[in-house]
DNA sequence: GATCTTATTCGAAACGTTTAGATTGTGTCA
DNA sequence: TGACACAATCTAAACGTTTCGAATAAGATC
């Protein structure tokens, strides 16, 4: 008998829930209240009853339970975190400073990818909603109307990131990605290119449209003609991007420079490239949207567009904590950021006139 | 007056709290505990009345508040996901595909880093468990006591991916890192190679220390020496490793080859070389351990050690979903998958043979 | 017609906090 | 000594669910 005693307490050891205030107050033979009053230093205490309280909850090993308090006081310190893909670089770095700058402000971080996925996306955001934070980050894949009716109803604030929402009035940093593209396409047509591939991230996402809309300025810029044949569609993914990267270069007016919307999409234009047959820089000059730290370790050296991944990690974490500490009714503050184009030896002059020249 | 009552309406609106049960009971004419029945299809319900009931929620535009649920439950359907360095593409590509299984399984996932440190790392655990996560997977920063002790008196289920932490019995899914260390010392060491530089991660970790084990066994295995100026601690992270790298570069008996523990260092390491102004492989033979996906595109091709992580992932995810429902008790499962040794050519035979010789 | 099932529905007590307002005790001052 | 202020503490009502057991109603059985 003893025996199967020793066991239910044993049992009951591994499986009891854990202590709460009433545990802690009736240990130290005080109410609740004044437990509370300790734990959350919100009402002053006398030092006696105070270091009673202590010692209880030491011996007692009590924890506060979030819940309960959060379905009190209404808030959750946790903020929802919605990327495309966060196997993309770009939002890796993105995440892990808006992951760190959250921590240190007492924030837990719920991590949510898309896929690129539009339908998926509305899932998530509901999945976070449903899970009660107090605020989202999100880089929206696409702009549907579901998502609309589901920020509009939500009444959480939210700041967008890297893409914009027209439609969707909050907080949001983003880069001036036209600007940052005409640079690099301008960069490209002083070496003398006249047809550069584009190689295009999905038209729903604003960073798809006006990443394009800096191609054609700069085309625009040079009087020369848009050629809707010389722009493929690679939704932002190495495979697609292969694809169009393929297409670009097996047809009739090949292309003497690519440039592709971002990181994902350069890896899969390489591997077209290779498998064609080409070099790059030799036969073909290609420039990327984002930047990689091994750039210029591993050759060809991209020439790229970094972005200021920090700063916008920073800033967007910055404004969703803003918004949640009193600036609550305040305008949606809307960050733009320049990209910066770096030179690297991805590109030669066409056409050539150095001694490599192949014809 | 009627301006002012509309102002007030409308500040009722943006600001008021959202609805509840009984904002539904009361509508529908029913009880709380009917509307519950028909939320969570726990209990059978006439049909009339769950139509009553249904369309009521549309109507008010009710979500169950899953706080509150919580509280009664005792469950959060969410996960606390904890890895050393998001930025690690291993790590991004693991959370990735846990992120994945957990979503569809109903879980939330919260995410921490600890940025390879293990003061921070206890600090995140605590939030994720205070943020009252049903279970843990992590990849510790160390194995320091505190985390032994906060394990064992959190009763969350916990598994451990890719490092291990001894004295802690739980579930886990890690890599035989001694073994694939092995064979691509072995490979070197089949080129001729002999003076084989080690650039290691922290021997805090189980990783660091099982891949410097596998390389001691593959010269074991051979009857060479074990020359301890050859390792040098990189502990993960780029910076250190350049400086690591710099200094068995720039040292007496300088290796012929280079091994570098994981995927961040690798690329310390190749900016040593190409610092001292060697090259690789001509010069100066490299293996890694991690793979890239740009790694046949962008040269030197280096030839490295994959590890499944998608497998990782899925299994982890896959644990900790198992322990959540009913096989609570069952004794832990250790699953250790295999690398994979992908030559492609950042390796030459040592001494140099072929028609490049240099000397 | 009384009793017993069976199927729905409901009332009310949790879950573990926070917090407004009531209560108590102590010291001050007339 | 009584009135009063003030601080420390407590009581009890929320927060929005879930869920157990009770209540009700409608058939079924004798």
């Amino acid at each position: 008998m003893k025996r199967f005693g020793e066991e239910m307490q044993q049992r009951r050891k591994s499986t009891r829930k854990s202590p709460t205030m009433l545990d802690v107050a009736q240990s130290a033979k005080v109410s609740v209240a004044t437990v509370s009053a300790v734990v959350n230093g919100s009402t002053p205490v006398s030092p006696e009853l105070r270091s009673r309280i202590e010692t209880a909850i030491q011996q007692i090993g009590y924890k506060r339970n979030t819940i309960a308090r959060s379905l009190k006081i209404g808030t959750t310190r946790t903020i929802g975190l919605m990327v495309a893909d966060i196997t993309n670089p770009f939002f890796t770095d993105v995440v892990s400073v808006i992951q760190d700058v959250l921590h240190r402000a007492g924030y837990a971080v719920m991590l949510c990818c898309n896929d690129e996925d539009i339908n998926l996306q509305d899932e998530q955001i509901e999945l976070l909603l449903d899970r009660m934070v107090d605020g989202l980050i999100i880089a929206p894949a696409g702009e549907d109307a579901h998502l609309k009716r589901i920020l509009a109803s939500a009444s959480v604030p939210t700041v967008l990131i890297d893409r914009l929402c027209d439609g969707i009035e909050t907080d949001a940093v983003i880069l001036d990605n036209r600007r940052a593209v005409l640079d690099a396409t301008a960069y490209m047509l002083s070496l003398g290119h006249r047809r550069i591939g584009y190689i295009s991230g999905s038209l729903e996402t604003s960073t798809g449209r006006e990443r394009l809309a800096g191609y054609r300025a700069a085309l625009d810029a040079a009087a020369l003609p848009f050629d809707e044949k010389l722009v493929q569609i690679g939704n932002f993914r190495e495979k697609d991007a292969y694809k169009a990267a393929m297409q670009l270069l097996t047809s009739a007016g090949r292309p003497s420079a690519i440039f592709s919307a971002n990181n994902l999409m350069v890896i899969g234009v390489m591997k077209a490239i290779r498998d064609i047959g080409l070099r790059c820089p030799d036969d073909i000059s290609v420039v990327s949207f984002d930047d990689f730290p091994w750039a210029d370790v591993f050759q060809p050296h991209l020439t790229t567009i970094a972005q200021p991944v920090q700063t916008i990690g920073e800033q967007a974490a910055q404004l969703i904590i803003d918004r949640l500490s009193g600036r609550g009714m305040e305008p949606p503050r809307r960050l733009m950021l320049q990209g910066r184009l770096i030179i690297r030896d991805s590109c030669r002059p066409f056409p050539l006139t150095a001694p490599h020249a192949t014809a």
